[in-house]
DNA sequence: CCCGGAACCTGAAGGC
DNA sequence: TGCCTTCAGGTTCCGG
């Protein structure tokens, strides 16, 4: 699923093949895709346009445009932006043509990414909170956004509105990173443990980004390729495997309905 | 505001 | 072989 590293990484290599580039064709052919439907008038105000930058925010992905406006994409689930494609792509759900021959093709299977023509990026940045791989994240400023809650930590490490950017994956390998049972109500972690898992969140992130995301489902890099992150995985879908640590078997269970991977000895309760 | 569950969506996998 | 159910998990919405 495309989190943080995955988007960042989207953003990096698609930049060299659409920063600068006039959109000359755009053709949707999911109106579910585009908010609001009918997607004419999206199509209509981003031809002849030019992409003048590309930013992440979260899980965020947005073209700036010559006309101050953006082109904001969420790939959600099973959603992956793909340069020059093959024709006979089943689940292309548009395709943006651009002036050096190229074409950028958004592929969805479960279709539930979306995109859309927004005034400015500050119609995310309201319900978004920290950028993890920025100066402001800081032990201290995840402490302080912890504190009081009830909800388990995995649940409150899911949430965008506080830390932008992580998704089920990475939250179970920071979690297993700082020794912090996913079921540790997230008031009550110490202030070494807010340390120990702040810690944990940079390093994971900043890895995955280096090995260029991980390739668990549908996620593909622009040119097609996969990304390696998920040879490194010490828990994330590793149900029934041993702990790299301990030998330990990984258990899996359910958290707000979503798979949470931890080893049972490493992260103690 | 905080918290938890359902809905959205489709393909894969498992049970019978 | 095939039908049915369950699972996958990012976000939004809704009820308590």
């Amino acid at each position: 699923m495309p989190e943080l590293p995955e988007v960042e990484t989207i953003k990096n290599e698609l930049s060299p093949h659409v920063v600068g580039r006039f959109i000359i064709g755009a053709a949707v052919y999911d109106d579910k895709l585009v908010r609001p439907s009918p997607a004419g008038e999206f199509c209509h105000k981003v031809l002849g346009q030019q992409v003048t930058s590309l930013m992440r925010r979260g899980k965020y992905l947005m073209f700036k445009l010559s006309s101050g406006k953006v082109l904001i994409a969420h790939l959600r689930m099973t959603g992956s932006l793909v340069i020059n494609s093959s024709d006979n792509e089943k689940y292309a759900r548009a395709v943006l043509q651009f002036d050096n021959g190229e074409q950028l093709a958004f592929i969805d299977r479960r279709r539930l990414g979306v995109m859309w023509l927004a005034q400015s990026k500050d119609e995310i940045e309201g319900k978004l909170g920290i950028e993890p791989l920025t100066a402001e994240f800081t032990a201290d400023t995840l402490a302080k956004r912890l504190k009081g809650r009830q909800s388990p930590i995995k649940a409150v490490l899911l949430d965008q509105g506080i830390v932008a950017g992580i998704g089920n994956m990475y939250a179970d390998e920071a979690l297993f990173a700082a020794k912090i049972h996913p079921l540790k109500k997230a008031g009550d972690l110490s202030l070494l443990e807010a340390r120990n898992l702040h810690k944990a969140i940079v390093k994971v992130l900043q890895v995955a980004v280096k090995n260029k995301g991980a390739s668990v489902d549908t996620y593909k890099r622009p040119g097609g390729e996969q990304g390696t992150a998920h040879h490194e995985f010490n828990v994330a879908h590793r149900h029934g495997e041993t702990c790299r640590v301990c030998g330990s078997a990984i258990e899996r269970i359910a958290i707000r309905n979503r798979g949470s991977y931890f080893c049972p000895k490493c992260q103690k309760l």
